[in-house]
DNA sequence: ACCATAGCGGACTATCGGTCCGCTTAGGAA
DNA sequence: TTCCTAAGCGGACCGATAGTCCGCTATGGT
């Protein structure tokens, strides 16, 4: 790869990654403005990563790989593991807010398409068999997986009501007895 | 009210609520296209309606009308009643996929601004409360509210999973357990 | 029958995501 | 160091969309 085409792709991202937090909403990002932030023009970004859709989900895998990637498996029950999965879920969409809530959003405005939901809701079927048997295990994963939604988790930060964390506990220990 | 008025807003009415169904995603039906389908300019639906969240509002607010208020209240335990509410909430909104779809793309993506969620959120609180004490009532409710979300009963409608009415008053008698 | 005006509707604007092609420059070869 | 080729650049351009505006129409009270 060419030293400034690699360059100019972390340009990109850097400037998007800026932008989407800073913005109230990620719908006021446009292109334009993150190939004026980048000092780039608008082609190289669609060069280098295909279309919006694109440029998101290459922000968002290369920040799951710098956060989410370590998981020392530390043994527990099902319950336990399915609370530690859904917690930190949690809280890498606060910590990612606008680049997360802009994910949620592409797909056509649903996230049951993207590759890392299959992934999520393939691992909690599993841990909700383990942990209370398969009956119904697929809703509830889906249940589960809805309650860490991008969008819930701004709305709760913007006004809070009680501790979140605590709740999501709440509610994965319930499913699970 | 002028009779061509209130003729124009019943045919832009029933234009947008068949255009709703009948697309795959509601992105698809734009508001010139609303406006031939219903034999009027573009400018008549401006005027009347605000702009595409106050159609998508107004159509809304007339299909609960027509659907969800004669609520006869079978009175019950409190975790019957969430069952029975949330379970017309889903219902609801699988006979209206595209008009709910499309409410909940509005409101710069988030349901949580919607008059309506606010209210059925605290009724859920309030049943909560009373079915298992107020500790983390407010997080619960958004919860069960996550897992009928559009969105969501859109997706197990395309890929069937179990039953998700089964599921639903699964996930809420553990809740409420 | 008349006419003031509520209401109409389509041409127009602003802005967006995405495309295209002439120009620039990186970087291996000689 | 020089040269040359093609990889890469970038901004003018396009099509679509939500929303505006204003000259015209036709409603319904007088």
């Amino acid at each position: 790869m060419r030293a400034d085409k690699a360059r100019n792709r972390e340009a990109v991202l850097a400037a998007v990654a800026r932008l989407l937090e800073e913005a109230d909403d990620p719908d006021e990002v446009s292109m334009d403005a993150v190939a004026a932030a980048a000092g780039v023009g608008k082609g190289t970004i669609f060069r280098g990563f295909g279309d919006r859709r694109g440029l998101i989900r290459t922000l968002y895998d290369d920040r799951v790989a710098q956060s989410l990637a370590p998981t020392p498996p530390t043994a527990e029950s099902p319950s336990d593991a399915a609370v530690e999965l859904l917690t930190r879920v949690w809280t890498f969409k606060e910590q990612h807010r606008g680049l997360t809530l802009a994910l949620e959003r592409e797909g056509q405005g649903s996230p049951y398409q993207s590759a890392g939901y299959d992934r999520l809701h393939a691992d909690l079927v599993s841990l909700i068999t383990r942990g209370r048997g398969p009956e119904n295990a697929g809703f509830l994963a889906h249940a589960l997986l809805a309650a860490v939604r991008s969008d819930l988790v701004e709305h709760l930060r913007r006004q809070p009501d009680g501790d979140p964390l605590a709740g999501l506990r709440d509610l994965v220990r319930q499913v699970f007895s």
